[in-house]
DNA sequence: AAAAACGAACAGACCTGTCTGCATATTAAA
DNA sequence: TTTAATATGCAGACAGGTCTGTTCGTTTTT
């Protein structure tokens, strides 16, 4: 079969952030998958190479996805910061939503030396950084002070909309980062 | 020995924030504290009941700490939320700061049926009713949306803080929750 | 015919939780 | 104060299970 690789990856992401990372044994995957074990060990060389590589699928999704919204928006303009929020609030109120991988994965290794630790931390670095910049040409000036903020809040409101569904999170943290947005030079 | 639970307690406290809940066994657990594992069954029926107790452990000390340092202000003013603020920034930059601990308890314990996982949205919830009383106290309006849009803050803030500890995250984190505290009614 | 995937067993380590036998304190009685 | 009874903690083996990762032949696909 061709889409083996993805097979696996749809299968493992499902399971990494229903049953989260630790509980979910490769037996299961593979169980889960229809997959034989060797299979999927030629595909990913260790559960730690298939850990990042869902983690960069994941992140790959996510800008793939908000820069072709985006693209709609004229970039000059401050609006191209309010329609993210909207994107983002609409983002993590999908229903199976289950919180920015990064953040799993930061969580789960908290080791700094873990090959998936690292990778979460430069995951969030580029997050910012993209924040960053899309208040840069959006004109604000200190950037680099919102894009760390807009990351802030977004993270927090993911956690808190998936711990508490229903509870409004993903709009207050929308809205919050609205008034912090029109109170930036 | 009289202090055994405390022992056990705060050794495990230090694992399971520096290493992960489960990447901390039991077996290291009684390593660490010089203790026989039967001592460790004795004062904690299981290892799901220790982690509660960290849990419950770690939440007691914040309110207490906070609530300490928040008796000096007088409580009808707004001035409380900004001092809230301040006391937040210092319990996240200090040295040993690991995260919030429901914070960690739900990442690595996603299935809600978990008992872990289940005390740590408890956890959740007092928290936000914990600044929403305090919001309401302030005399804001909307004093729901602003308890919840801190816990927001506070959560992400002290991800981002752990995460890239150094580039200013805690101290943009008390900006935000401050300007979001201004614009309240 | 050649490549790929299968099922299944295997190794070696780790997991939680129980149990036993032995040493050490602490308490009570003489 | 000395002795006896009780409680507490120790080290370590053990059970039964799960974990990652490897290696078999065997079957399916190309």
């Amino acid at each position: 079969m061709k889409n083996m690789r993805e097979k696996i990856l749809g299968v493992a992401t499902t399971l990494f952030e229903t049953r989260g990372i630790h509980a979910s044994g490769v037996d299961t995957i593979i169980a889960e998958s229809g997959i034989a074990k060797a299979t999927l060990y030629k595909y990913f060389p260790s559960k730690n190479e298939l850990i990042i590589e869902y983690l960069k699928e994941k992140s790959n999704r996510f800008y793939t996805w908000i820069n072709e919204k985006l693209s709609d928006t004229k970039l000059e303009s401050r609006d191209v910061l309010f329609q993210l929020c909207d994107l983002y609030e609409q983002w993590i109120t999908t229903p199976h939503f289950n919180g920015l991988p990064f953040h799993i994965g930061s969580v789960e290794f908290p080791d700094p030396a873990h090959p998936v630790h690292h990778y979460s931390i430069e995951l969030s670095n580029e997050l910012q950084q993209y924040l960053s910049k899309l208040a840069e040409i959006a004109g604000v000036k200190d950037a680099q002070t919102l894009g760390q903020q807009l990351t802030i809040i977004f993270e927090g409101g993911a956690l808190i909309e998936r711990l508490s569904p229903g509870t409004g999170a993903a709009k207050r943290a929308r809205n919050a980062a609205i008034t912090l947005i029109k109170v930036s030079v």
